[in-house]
DNA sequence: GTCTATATACGGATAGAC
DNA sequence: GTCTATCCGTATATAGAC
C-alpha cells in the first residue's frame, strides 16, 4: 500500500497517477518552471514512464490544461444557465462556489490566467468560452435588468469583470495582501469566507449606481 | 544610428539597452521562460554582454523585479499619502493613473502576481508594503469613514481587495474576457477607459452597502 | 509496465581574440 | 567594450534490459 493523496480503498493507475502530480506542479509552477523530474518525484515512479504513458511534457501539459479550464468553466456554465435562478441568486452561487473551490485549489486562478496569456489562441479555440457567457440564460437575465432599468451599466463584461475581480483577484493578490495586512492563510481565508456573503450586496449596490 | 525604442537625440548606452530589453522579455513570458538569447536579441547585442554587464540572468532579473515593483508602489504610495485629497478623490486617481499606466504595459500585472507567487519572501521584505497601506493618509482616512458610519465594512483589506480588483483585474483576464466578449484591444481598452469614471462611483455604491 | 542507462538538445555562462 | 567560439550543467526524451 503506498501513501497516495487519494485513498479510495483501491490502487490509483500508474497514469492517474502522474496525471495528479503533473496537476499540482503545473499548477503550481506553471509550465516553463515544472521539470518533468518534478512531476515524477511527485507522482513516485519513474521519469522514463512519463513519456512511455503520456509521449511528452508538452501534451502531458495540454491535458493538463484543458482539464483545468473545463473544470473551473463548467461549474460556472451550470449555474450562469439555471433557468430557475435568479441574476441574484447566480452572483451568489458563483461567488460561494468559486471562493470554496480556490480556497481548496488555491494556485488555480493565477495558473490559469498566466498559461492563457502564453498560449492565447490554442487554448480558447477548444472552449466554448464565448457562447457560456453570451448565450447563457444569466446574459438574458441581465440584459432584461437592463432593460427594466435595475441596473444601470449596459454591458455584461462591466458585470463579468466585477464579479469576477472581487471573487478572483484576492487569491491571485494572495501573497501581497497578506504581507499588505500582515495576516497568514488562516485570517485570508477568513476574509475570504466574508466575501462570500459581501460579493453578492456588493454587485447589487454597484450595479444600481451610476 | 541605430533603431532604438526611446529616440532621445542621443545614443542608448549598451547596459541601458539590456535592461530595456530584459524588462520587455521577462515581463511578457516571465523569469522560467525567457532565454538570456531572447533578451541579447531584444536588445540587439551579443549574448556575451548580457554576462559582462549583469554576471548572471539572476541577478538582471532581481534589477527588473525591483524596479518593477518599485515603480508599480511609489505611484500608489503618493497617491494614498497625500494629505490634501479625500478617500474619494484618492480612488479616483488610482483608478485612472493605474489604469493608464496597464493599458501602456499590461504585462505587468500578471508578471508582477506570478512571479512574487513563485518568490514570496525575497521579494516582499525589500519594498516597504505594509507600510504603504497600513501607515498610509488613506488608512487613517478610511478609518474616520468607518468610525462615522459612512463605510460599513470596516476591514480596510477589503476595501484594497475591492479597488484593485476592479482595476487590475480586467487586465490579468484580458485574454479572457477579451475572447468572451468577442471585442479586439481597441474595444477592450475603451472599456477600460469607462472604468475609470465608473469604478470611483462603484466603490462608493459598494462601501455603503450592508 | 517499469526500470537503468544514455542519447540529444538546449540554455547559461565564460575564455580569449580583437 | 564587444565579438566568436565553446564549455558544461541540466532537462527532455528514448533505447533496451528486465
Amino acid at each position: 500500500m503506498e501513501k497516495n493523496k487519494k485513498e479510495k480503498g483501491l490502487d490509483v493507475s500508474t497514469e492517474e497517477k502522474i496525471k495528479e502530480a503533473a496537476r499540482v506542479v503545473f499548477h503550481k509552477k506553471g509550465y516553463a518552471a515544472t521539470r518533468t523530474r518534478d512531476i515524477a518525484e511527485e507522482a513516485g515512479i519513474n521519469l522514463a514512464l512519463l513519456n512511455y504513458y503520456f509521449r511528452s511534457k508538452e501534451k502531458l501539459f495540454e491535458i493538463i490544461m484543458f482539464e483545468t479550464l473545463f473544470g473551473f468553466f463548467q461549474n460556472m456554465g451550470l449555474v450562469l444557465n439555471d433557468e430557475k435562478s435568479t441574476l441574484q441568486h447566480k452572483v451568489e452561487r458563483v461567488a460561494s462556489n468559486y471562493i470554496d473551490l480556490i480556497i481548496k485549489e488555491p494556485d488555480i486562478p493565477i495558473f490559469m490566467l498566466s498559461e492563457i496569456r502564453n498560449r492565447p489562441d490554442v487554448l480558447l479555440v477548444k472552449l466554448p468560452i464565448r457562447q457560456l457567457i453570451m448565450n447563457s440564460v444569466f446574459f438574458q437575465q441581465h440584459r432584461k435588468a437592463v432593460d427594466a432599468g435595475k441596473i444601470k451599466e449596459p454591458d455584461p463584461l462591466h458585470f463579468i469583470m466585477n464579479l469576477l475581480g472581487l471573487i478572483v483577484f484576492p487569491f491571485v493578490a494572495g501573497p501581497l495582501l497578506k504581507e499588505m495586512g500582515n495576516i497568514r492563510d488562516e485570517g485570508f481565508n477568513q476574509l475570504m469566507q466574508d466575501r462570500k456573503k459581501m460579493i453578492p450586496v456588493w454587485i447589487e449596490a454597484m450595479m444600481k449606481a451610476r
